[in-house]
DNA sequence: TTGGATGTAAACAACA
DNA sequence: TTGTTGTTTACATCCA
């Protein structure tokens, strides 16, 4: 099979004129919804930045929206703890992003605590509430010290190698992905960050990341989207993705793929990973053909940080074109139809030469 | 004993 | 030039 070269391309030119850290499209969407649940939206604060003159974003043209240079939040190797949009109906807060359930076991370091306030600071939604919510119960914080001893039933020591395959690694990290779609290098943060027996381990094991990405067909490389820098995408094949449940125990096991993916010997700790079991328990598989979707959220999450995840249509509702040539060629299919699910993904209708 | 799955190491190319 | 990413090959180990 000859290798698939040359699939990365370089930086989009970017405009330089100051903007607004955020789409004024994905601004607008963000105050409809929340207006939608019944209140207004009264400030909206990016990076340090607020907005709280939305007529002038209701009525500005959508001129450059992709090219807002300032990313609301950095890629910082979090995006793999996101939760999904309707965890915290309330925007006014990314407080989701402290849940100590989501850490509950994990050695926290100093950095990876200020990680998170970071970016749960960086969006910060004001509204005016029009009905009386009810309080919202919140769980008691823990400590801030890190967990030392994981709760019964303990999981994996955090320094001895954990009992999952490579592939059974991969696919949690990207299941556990906003968007479902990871980079290579947040693949290695996200397993890092819930092994830490892989933060002192030989380099070798990011050589068998690579290695089981290459070679198992499980994993699909999307091609990088403009900004996402050097690097590919890589999704779950949803038709192996539906085996990978099965061989965790959640779902009813249909006829399996003939090159269905070794299964995992075992299924993640819920009490390790309470959103990763959630989602996998909430989730239906993806439809198939939604890997541009997914890398075209993935590097708005990237860009604009996780809250425009809350904004995406769903991926049936985009349109992705594909072409003959597309389906015949190794290269630059993928890397238009991914172009093309960001732009719509960022209210922009795509255009490029036919 | 055999074959498949898995882990590890290494070489190499392409790219930022 | 260096480091990262991606592919491929080879070999060892484990297990059914």
């Amino acid at each position: 099979m000859a290798p698939m070269r040359g699939e990365r391309g370089g930086s989009p030119a970017r405009g330089a004129r100051p903007s607004l850290p955020l789409p004024r499209r994905l601004i607008r969407q963000i105050a409809r919804h929340v207006a939608s649940s019944g209140r207004s939206l009264r400030r909206l604060e990016v990076s340090g930045r607020v907005i709280d003159n939305f007529d002038d974003i209701e009525d500005a043209s959508d001129e450059s929206d992709l090219e807002a240079p300032q990313p609301a939040v950095a890629c910082g190797g979090n995006a793999g703890n996101l939760p999904p949009a309707d965890h915290d109906d309330d925007l006014t807060s990314l407080s989701w992003l402290q849940d100590r359930n989501l850490l509950r076991g994990i050695n926290l370091t100093k950095s990876d605590m200020e990680d998170s306030k970071m970016i749960a600071s960086q969006v910060v939604i004001k509204s005016e509430t029009s009905k009386t919510p009810p309080p919202v119960a919140r769980v008691p914080s823990p400590p801030r010290t890190p967990c030392k001893a994981p709760p019964s039933p303990p999981a994996a020591p955090a320094h001895t190698k954990p009992p999952y395959s490579f592939s059974c690694l991969i696919f949690m990290a990207i299941e556990a992905a906003p968007a479902r779609a990871l980079p290579v290098k947040e693949i290695y943060a996200w397993i890092v960050k819930h092994f830490p027996y892989f933060k002192h381990a030989p380099q070798g094991w990011k050589n068998s990341v690579r290695h089981n990405l290459s070679l198992n067909k499980c994993f699909h490389k999307v091609a990088a989207a403009p900004g996402l820098g050097k690097g590919s995408l890589w999704t779950v094949d949803p038709q192996h993705r539906a085996t990978f449940l099965q061989t965790l125990g959640r779902q009813p096991i249909p006829p399996a793929p003939p090159d269905s993916p070794p299964p995992c010997k075992n299924a993640p700790d819920p009490a390790l990973f309470p959103f990763l079991a959630r989602r996998l328990q909430a989730s239906p598989p993806p439809p198939p053909g939604a890997d541009e979707y997914r890398a075209a959220a993935t590097v708005l999450a990237m860009k604009y940080g996780p809250a425009v995840l809350d904004q995406l249509p769903p991926a049936a509702h985009l349109v992705i074109s594909r072409c003959a040539r597309d389906e015949h060629s190794y290269s630059g299919g993928e890397e238009r139809r991914t172009a093309e699910a960001l732009l719509n993904l960022a209210g922009l209708a795509a255009h490029h030469a036919s």
